[in-house]
Order: C-alpha cells, then sequence, then structure tokens
DNA sequence: ACTACCTTGACACATCCGTGGTAAGGTTTG
DNA sequence: CAAACCTTACCACGGATGTGTCAAGGTAGT
C-alpha cells in the first residue's frame, strides 16, 4: 500500500511535518517506519490527522483531551473511577434526553457538577 | 443541611482555599452561596472535592480531563465524533487509490489506537 | 466594636503545551 | 556525488494551568 513520508503527509493532511512528529510524541497517531526509520503514514494515518485537526476546529478539543479518551479506554480502570465520580456528582446518566440535561441545568445551583 | 465555608471545606478534603476557589472557576466544583455572598460547602460537595483529589493523586488525571469527559455527557454531538475518531471508522482520503481502500477494508476490524 | 472570618482582584511563578526554528548527521534518488 | 529529503536533539517563546500570597473591603459572632 501506498505511504507518506511526513511532509507528504502534512502537505495533505494540514499539518506542519513538526507537528506530525509532535503528534506522535504524544501518542495519537503513531505512523509505521521504514527500515532506515522514516516514518511512513498510510492513507488511515492521513484520515486520524485530519479527523483530529477537524475535532479541534469544530469542537475547540484539545489534544490533551482526545489523548485522555484513548486514555480512558486503555485503563478501565481509571475509567471506571472516573464513571463513579461523574455519577457521585448526579449529572444525568449517559442517553439522557436533551430535556434532562435542561432540568439538570436549571438546578444547577442545587448540583454540584458544572462544565 | 449543614455547610461549611471554604476554609472549613478546605480542611475537610485536603485543598487550599485557594483551590476550591480555582476549582469554583474552572467549574468542576460549584457551591452554593448564601445571601451575602459567601460560598457554602455541603457534604456533596466535600465528597466531590475528595473524589477529585483522589482522581489527581492515584491516576495523575488532569483537571482538564476531568472537565473534558463531563463536557463529553453534555455533548452528544462532539462525543459521537470524538467516538467516531477513536473507533478509526472513517474512510480513505479523497483521492484515494483502490489499493488504499482494498487495505482499508482489510484492517477496518481492528483498532488503530485502542484495545 | 473587635476579631476572624469571607469576598474579589491582582501579581507572581513554575511548569507544561503547542509550535517554530536550527543544527548535525543519515538516506534516497537522479 | 549532490540535492533534497529524512532523522533526533536541542533552544525559544507565547499562552494556559495550577498554586501561593497579598490588598482592600464586606460580614458574623462574641
Amino acid at each position: 500500500m501506498q505511504t507518506y513520508t511526513v511532509s507528504q503527509a502534512a502537505e495533505r493532511t494540514g499539518w506542519s511535518p513538526r507537528m506530525l512528529r509532535y503528534l506522535e510524541s504524544t501518542g495519537l497517531v503513531v505512523p509505521e517506519r521504514s527500515a532506515a526509520g522514516y516514518r511512513r503514514y498510510g492513507s488511515q494515518e492521513l484520515e486520524l490527522l485530519r479527523g483530529l485537526a477537524e475535532l479541534r476546529r469544530r469542537y475547540e478539543v484539545e489534544l490533551d483531551d482526545v489523548a485522555f479518551v484513548v486514555r480512558l479506554r486503555r485503563e478501565p480502570e481509571l475509567r471506571a473511577a472516573v464513571e463513579s465520580w461523574l455519577t457521585g456528582a448526579t449529572v444525568p446518566a449517559e442517553g439522557a434526553s436533551e430535556a434532562d440535561w435542561i432540568e439538570w441545568e436549571q438546578r444547577k445551583h442545587e448540583r454540584l457538577l458544572v462544565a
């Protein structure tokens, strides 16, 4: 399959080569390496990179944030701990309706958790 | 119900009064206010504060991280976007070669970043 | 009224994050 | 071999986080 060097991947995703290396260092998008140690980005990595840029642009999500979600997947114990903290905070459950959130908003002063 | 001032809450949770104010400013733990504007922490807030300290201590979770999880709960669209990015449910780029598509098909059941 | 709290606001500071640059050296390709 | 890439390893720097402290003023309880 076709692969791309850092510069080529950068051209195609809007990131700078510098940032692609940085993203690798954070563990968010880690490409394969050639025998000589060159990074080789495949189409899947390109998509990941585009998606990441899109998340930041549209939702103002930070890299930290995405990295943390990844971490939650890797560490079920941590995930459980966070879940438990959240539910103890009486936040509407997963899959709560919009009405639930509105009501929660209205009672925010009685609640403990805001964001 | 019994309530506590910042200093009292600080004593009971291990946070400094300064940090309790900071936590309120970030929206993570927002206490009620008395008529004169004094913060009034209830037992639930104390629990939240203790839990938060525990998350940081045991898992080295940052405040940002917790705040982001809360945000994910409030914004299902964002949550879906992040989920989709995580599972690599994206397709090859525009102008991808046939080989790219084949490769993608072969690997689409894999989790690129997450177990 | 006095003391001991509380409030907001500001200044300060270490540390990280995101990002660019540059240098010294290896690889690929024409 | 020479140009044009690539690699890692640094320095730099503005902005954000997390945390303390201090000042000026309001409130509460004795």
